[in-house]
DNA sequence: TCTTCTGAATTTTTT
DNA sequence: ATTCAGAAGA
């Protein structure tokens, strides 16, 4: 039976895409890297791209999509399906992470790790490695000076993504620390059996388990790598050095990986991205063909001018530059507000103007280095009543509450999960750090959930409470309903606390209501887990009680990329801001906030709007006069628009 | 004396 | 939201 899978006339792919996309997409097997400026049609290309491989007869699960938010993979193969057909559904699409996560899964029993492993995102971590930093024997002499988790992971982490030593790491990063290198080494070491005893995993194990799963044992190389005959790889120039190996050993010997990304756009180094990945790119893969995308379809040429101002001024890269068919257009404006205030002051006029043109909100976007820059105008539009959602900064999994009912979640479903254990007795009054301690530790031993009662001391002012939510993790695990039933089951008995503790508990149990509901594709517990912890899932547009879904946007240069509006405001374009001072220290660091400028302007289709306060305020200086950003101080000053 | 509770200060970017 | 220091409690 012959069946046709087409819903639409055959896709004429020369003719949708310029000549250097048309390449890329057409590319026969072997290695390609695409190095795709800003605003090319990246996503265009390979969306296409998947499209092509399925139309000419390639198997499409055995294609695999790595990107960095498994949003980005969604959203390119949604629009590969309705490009072509449904076929495309059976692509495989994911993050490096949640890839790692699945391989760990399925081969576990070779390595020594059980099946329902728990995966420990950031805090999690922190939270483990300060246990480490109070439990090492003998102790840390002087536990003021020493630093704190959070730094220490950076160092730890940093050590396995560049593959320096601990001491060396220290050396380059923070040196008043290097005296700590060896108590830092101990605190690795427990960490690493911590991590083994409470089946736990980090996000740096997903990757490094299952690259040396991939590397020692043979059949499950085979296995990987009959899988997937052909790779793409999204935003390359973030890999670090162990999803480049990952990729590497994914596509071992077929090679047939197609690499995407802008060396350009290179911003996330402090999460260990490494864009002379992309560089070497052609030495992992030799022979590779390297593609340039240069013509911009986003943006007037004027704000690509500048845009390319300031990448000139870079050290390293590949050399491009980008140009757009609209040569008419408005120049960047470039602002400068006496202070802070007049500065919010301004993009309210500025939204206003827009808005009276027709301009909806949220074609707006304001972009900053960090999340605490937009504060005072936040509290404007408060003021005003404008409606604005901001992206980047707190995250919707990172709230109090998700993270309390998750944690009753992963107690239930790996009871060894001593971390979570310690963060929800905590909830309960008169147990704090000590007694939640304790507490974890002889729970996360009892052999199974029905005998937590046995252990428990009685006679405690929290006996009562602890009892009472043994009694209902244990109801809950019992339970043989759907997922979201048991986490309603859940968040019913964690009303008490949420009254107690919030003002706005309304909201928040809505919130967990939410949970409940994104629980409902998943068939197990540990699936869904799995995947709340690899992508905490993104809170829903919320409309708010005008029931507005236009917003202003505010976001950090970070959480922009990859998107675009018609017009963009940067603020805080001075020194000490962009670049921000933690970035002095190192001329690599520095060539990244120059990075981080070109993504926040490349953003801007038809307006951008650069804005510099005059003053700043300083705790210890009180107000103080502010300098331009060097990065922008060294464009000339007649391709912008003065105010 | 050991713990918990309370309030004040601080925060680069985040899969 | 998290962390720290000091007060109050057991």
């Amino acid at each position: 039976m012959t069946t046709t899978h087409s819903n639409r006339t055959p896709i004429d792919y020369e003719r949708e895409m310029n000549r250097s996309q048309f390449e890329a997409v057409s590319s026969g097997a072997g290695p390609v890297l695409v190095i795709a400026g800003a605003g090319s049609g990246k996503t265009r290309t390979i969306v296409y791209r998947v499209a092509w491989l399925v139309d000419h007869g390639v198997d499409p699960t055995s294609i695999l999509l790595l990107t960095f938010t498994r949003k980005a993979s969604q959203e390119m193969l949604g629009r590969a399906i309705r490009l072509l057909d449904d076929r495309v559904a059976l692509v495989s699409g994911g993050t490096f992470h949640s890839v790692g996560a699945s391989i760990l899964r399925k081969y576990s029993r070779f390595i020594d790790l059980d099946a329902s492993f728990t995966i420990l995102d950031q805090s999690d971590s922190h939270d483990a490695l300060d246990i480490a930093r109070k439990e090492i024997r003998p102790p840390i002499e002087d536990m003021k000076a020493f630093p704190k988790p959070r730094t220490i992971s950076e160092i730890i982490g940093r050590s396995l993504g560049t593959g320096n030593s601990i001491q060396e790491v220290i050396g380059r990063r923070c040196p008043h620390f290097e005296s700590f290198g060896a108590d830092i080494e101990r605190i690795r070491e427990f960490y690493e059996d911590f991590k083994k005893s409470h089946h736990s995993v980090d996000y740096d194990d997903l990757l490094t388990r299952s690259i040396e799963l991939i590397e020692t044992n043979d059949g499950v190389r085979r296995d990987i790598c009959n899988r997937w005959s052909h790779i793409l790889v999204d935003e390359y120039q973030d890999t670090n050095r162990l999803q480049a190996r990952m990729v590497r050993l994914l596509a071992d010997g077929h090679d047939n990986v197609m690499a995407v990304g802008d060396d350009s756009q290179s911003i996330y180094s402090f999460r260990g991205a490494d864009f002379n990945n992309i560089m070497r790119f052609s030495e992992l893969f030799s022979g590779a063909r390297i593609i340039k995308l240069e013509e911009n379809f986003r943006s007037v040429q004027p704000i690509l001018d500048v845009a390319n101002g300031i990448i000139q001024g870079a050290e390293s890269g590949f050399h491009k530059r980008l140009f757009s068919e609209k040569k008419n257009g408005a120049k960047p404006m470039l602002a400068r507000p006496f202070s802070e205030k007049e500065q919010s002051l301004l993009i309210l006029r500025i939204v206003n103007e827009l808005r009276q043109h027709g301009i909806p909100l949220n074609d707006v976007a304001v972009l900053f280095r960090a999340g605490f820059h937009s504060f005072d105008l936040e509290a404007e539009l408060t003021k005003v009543r404008c409606p604005y959602v901001k992206y980047g900064g707190f995250k919707f999994v990172e709230s109090a509450h998700i993270k309390d009912a998750i944690a009753h979640l992963r107690v239930i479903s790996n009871k060894n999960d001593k971390i979570s254990w310690a963060r929800i007795l905590k909830l309960i009054p008169h147990v704090g750090d000590k007694t939640s301690q304790t507490l974890a530790n002889v729970f996360s031993k009892v052999g199974e959930l029905e005998d937590l009662a046995t252990v428990l001391p009685k006679g405690k002012k929290y006996s009562d409470s602890v009892e009472n939510l043994i009694n209902s993790i244990n109801e809950i695990s019992r339970m043989d309903g759907n997922l979201p039933e048991k986490i309603d089951s859940l968040n019913h008995f964690l009303t008490p606390y949420l009254q107690a503790a919030y003002d706005n508990y309304p909201k928040r149990l809505r919130e967990l209501d939410q949970l409940a509901q994104m629980s409902a594709p998943y068939k197990s517990l540990v699936e869904f887990l799995n995947d709340v912890a690899i992508e905490p899932p993104e809170r829903e547009i919320d409309e708010d009680w005008e029931g507005n879904t236009e917003k202003l946007v505010l976001s950090t240069i970070h959480s922009a990329k990859g998107l675009e509006w018609g017009t963009v405001i940067l603020i805080w374009a001075t020194e000490g801001k962009i670049p921000s001072p933690m970035s002095l220290g190192d001329p690599d660091d520095l060539e990244e906030e120059r990075r981080l400028i070109y993504v926040a302007v490349t953003r801007a289709k038809d307006r951008l709007v650069i804005v510099v306060p005059q003053t700043t305020y300083d705790r210890r200086l009180g107000v103080i006069p502010t300098t331009t950003s060097r990065f922008i101080d060294e464009i000339p000053v007649d391709q912008f628009e003065t105010h």
